[in-house]
RNA sequence: CGCGGGGUGGAGCAGUGGUAGCUCGUUGGGCUCAUAACCCAAAGGUCGUAGGUUCAAGUCCUGCCCCCGCAACCA
């Protein structure tokens, strides 16, 4: 760092309140950002991390709508289940608020108005699309229509799925609400625009020139932009819901939600600190960090740094804007409308006790270059192999070899040897690249060198063999002891930013007081004498019916989505009645069935079709049936199928099937006993 | 030709010019204090692809292929 500065303000991305937190949302801004400010906590070093829900929008209205309730219960119930799960997970948030407060709404207000007053913004004139029945104006996303380039009839206003086409909703030919789906008219309305190529030149300067150190996504996500050349972006919006803007004659229009969101930061910081907040704001020995996901790098990188700008008085820019790209899903993209999510209200009722082992797992595989895959399987792998393995087993060897030899006092440390002092001056080595690498925001790394603390411990332990020398030199064993409970201790230290509950566990059986930073490294964290508490696991394996109840549930949503998306084949083309007739179908019942050895797919079937001579049939069906389930009932088969060699059995005929939206196979057969052999007309 | 990011041993990820690394998994050995845990060793990659620059390229340049994301309120 260049630049010392006094005090550090950490925001995160305010989470929109239409539906729970999941873990995307976690490995990409609220556990790195917890890292950080818990980090800096311990270091010594003055810092408020800033959090709240984004409460205002469309979606928000328009799930009301669907659920027959107002935005304001949508936005109650989101609020109150978001906040208590980054509770329970353990997010240090000084002050979690939301943007419907009254500080909010009055911060945001004034803020537009300071603007307005000084002139900053563009005032436009604009035909927009207008839903006559829902009485309202919509944004692109809503309107859907015929796209003027390929001529897909459901292209939406923004964009056309099929030819991949940017639209403007106004390119739509025939276009209709997609919430009402009458017809839309145009309609002029006016609102306010943010003058941002005013601001261009500022921006550039301030990143391009003065930011080079930025993470390469979000650096080149701006020049992108600023390359691109800014234009005037509004920000109001023709809606109800939402904050008033504050002129005259600007009635049924509230501010653009993207305006006010980031406001709350301030309004946030404002409840905090009503007296001091300006300090944390305004005071260039302040550092602002913004933690978000790579979604946000334009509104903070370009659109609320111009309003800061334009704003002036003072306020101060981000310093750093670390985004973390996306987290993955079992390899698909995370979705909230596809329920293709790991919710965090919903881990923490199903591993009660174990937010760590997730906050771990989120940190070492986090998107801080690139989207990275959260697997059920890692999850296990990583808590099994890692957590317990080599961290908890290790502080639990060294618990319990102090209360077998010593009966749980420390002893003090004699004469150190070669072997102990490498050991300590690794662990120096440890903490100054865990030090590194949290002030780069580097997580990812820094939580392989905490971890690297317990393999050297285990190294340690290994090497000096206590359990061995006991025997001839008991003299020796005390140091060895010592020097392994003091690598406990800076375990206890580094691992708390990253795993603060069971940081704080071993905190408690070691008997330490206040955490800091620097007892990392101490060889008196814990003093000769100090009792330890019972040994106790730090961490429990994940066994594997755990795992597979997580990936079930996953399975079925994948079903379940794949049945709402469901469309039926198209009808095949037209055929005649003789073409009919050569189809020869008929009822049979199954006098036996088996698997086909050495087949995964097949099941042979011998069928009674009323002739006296069993017929062979090889179907496909061996995994949606088990054979006894079909034995003695009646089926549909086509009996005239030329005979076909199939895993060299010969089957004669083909049994009918429908073939499910969810991949499942449904043999046919007769809603009630027919004759075998009878024919399907 | 819209823009940004990415394609590295079985899996997940580091690595911005100079002998290709980490964690897990695999194989063999050791230890037995410990949650069948720990320690040591080995095998395994022509770094998406085709060219180019350079004494030297995963790392720079060009073409192509593939994946993710993008002023849709989606981290």
């Amino acid at each position: 760092m260049s630049k010392e500065f006094k005090r550090t303000l950490i925001t995160t991305a305010l989470p929109y309140t239409n539906g729970p937190v999941h873990i995307g949302h976690l490995a990409g801004v609220y556990i790195p950002a917890d890292i950080y400010a818990r980090y800096l906590r311990l270091a010594g070093r003055p810092v408020v991390m800033i959090g709240g829900s984004d409460e205002h929008g469309v979606p928000i209205t328009l799930k009301a709508r669907a659920e027959g309730v107002t935005p304001q219960d949508i936005v109650d119930r989101y609020h109150a289940l978001i906040k208590k799960s980054f509770e329970e997970l353990g997010i240090s948030f000084d002050i979690y608020s939301r943007t419907t407060s009254d500080i909010h709404s009055e911060t945001a207000s004034e803020f537009f108005r300071h603007l307005y007053d000084k002139g900053e913004f563009v005032e436009k004139t604009s035909e927009q699309l207008y839903d006559p029945q829902a009485k309202e104006f919509l944004a692109d996303r809503y309107v859907t229509g015929e796209c003027p380039h390929c001529h897909n009839p459901r292209a939406y206003g923004d964009q056309c799925e099929a030819c991949g086409t940017s639209l403007n909703a106004t390119d739509l030919i025939n276009p209709k609400s997609a919430i009402s789906n009458s017809p839309l008219e145009l309609r002029p309305t006016h609102h306010w625009y943010m003058p941002l190529d005013k601001w261009e030149p500022a921006l550039r300067q301030w990143i391009l020139e003065g930011h080079k150190e930025w993470k390469s996504n979000v650096y080149g996500q701006c020049k992108s932009w600023l390359d691109m050349g800014l234009q005037p972006r509004a920000v109001s919006r023709d809606l109800s819901w939402g904050i008033p803007v504050p002129v005259e004659g600007a009635e049924g229009k509230v501010l653009y939600v993207w305006f006010d969101a980031p406001i709350g930061y301030i309004s946030n910081t404002k409840e905090l600190l009503p007296d001091s907040w300006e300090k944390w704001w305004k005071d260039p020995e302040t550092r602002i960090i913004n933690f978000i996901g790579k979604d946000n790098i334009v509104f903070h990188c370009i659109v609320f740094p111009a309003m800061l700008m334009a704003y002036g008085d003072g306020f101060q820019l981000p310093d750093n804007v670390p985004a973390n790209e996306f987290l993955n899903l079992e390899g698909d993209k995370i979705s909230t409308s596809r329920n293709w999510a790991v919710w965090l209200h919903e881990y923490l009722a199903d591993f009660p006790g174990k937010q760590d082992v997730l906050r771990y797992v989120l940190t070492a595989n986090a998107p801080e270059t690139k989207d990275n895959d959260f697997t059920w399987r890692d999850f296990q792998a990583r808590n099994n192999n890692e957590l317990a393995a080599i961290l908890g087993n290790f502080v639990n060897r060294v618990v319990i070899l102090t209360h077998k030899y010593y009966n749980g006092v420390v002893p003090a440390a004699g004469e150190l040897l070669d072997i102990d002092k490498t050991a300590y001056a690794e662990l120096a080595g440890l903490r100054d690249s865990l030090t590194d690498n949290i002030e780069n925001f580097h997580f990812r790394e820094a939580l392989k060198d905490a971890m690297g603390i317990a393999r050297l411990g285990n190294k340690y332990l290994q090497d000096c063999e206590p359990w061995k020398v006991v025997k001839t030199d008991p003299e020796r064993v005390k140091t060895v002891i010592n020097v392994c409970t003091q690598i406990c201790a800076s375990i206890a230290v580094a691992m708390e930013p990253f795993m603060p509950f069971s940081s704080e566990r071993l905190a408690r059986t070691l008997g330490l007081g206040k955490l800091s930073w620097d007892m990392i490294g101490n060889a008196d964290a814990v003093p000769a004498g100090t009792v330890l508490g019972a040994p106790e696991l730090l961490f429990e394996k994940i066994d594997d019916d755990t795992i597979k109840a997580q990936t079930d549930r996953l399975e079925r949503i994948k079903k379940e989505n794949a049945v709402k998306a469901y469309q039926p084949e198209p009808v095949k083309a037209e055929i005649n009645m003789p073409d009919f007739e050569k189809l020869d179908i008929r009822v049979g019942k199954v006098i036996s069935c088996e698997r086909v050895p050495k087949a995964d797919k097949l099941l042979k079937f011998s069928i009674d079709d009323g002739t006296g001579t069993p017929r062979t049939i090889v179907s496909g069906i061996a995994q949606h049936y088990k054979p006894e389930e079909l034995t003695g009932k009646q089926v549909c088969f086509i009996a005239n199928l030329a005979p076909a060699k199939i895993r060299g059995v010969v089957s004669q005929g083909m049994i009918l099937s429908a073939l499910n939206a969810d991949g499942s196979l449904k043999v046919i057969s007769p809603a009630s006993d027919a004759t075998n052999g009878a024919q399907v007309k």
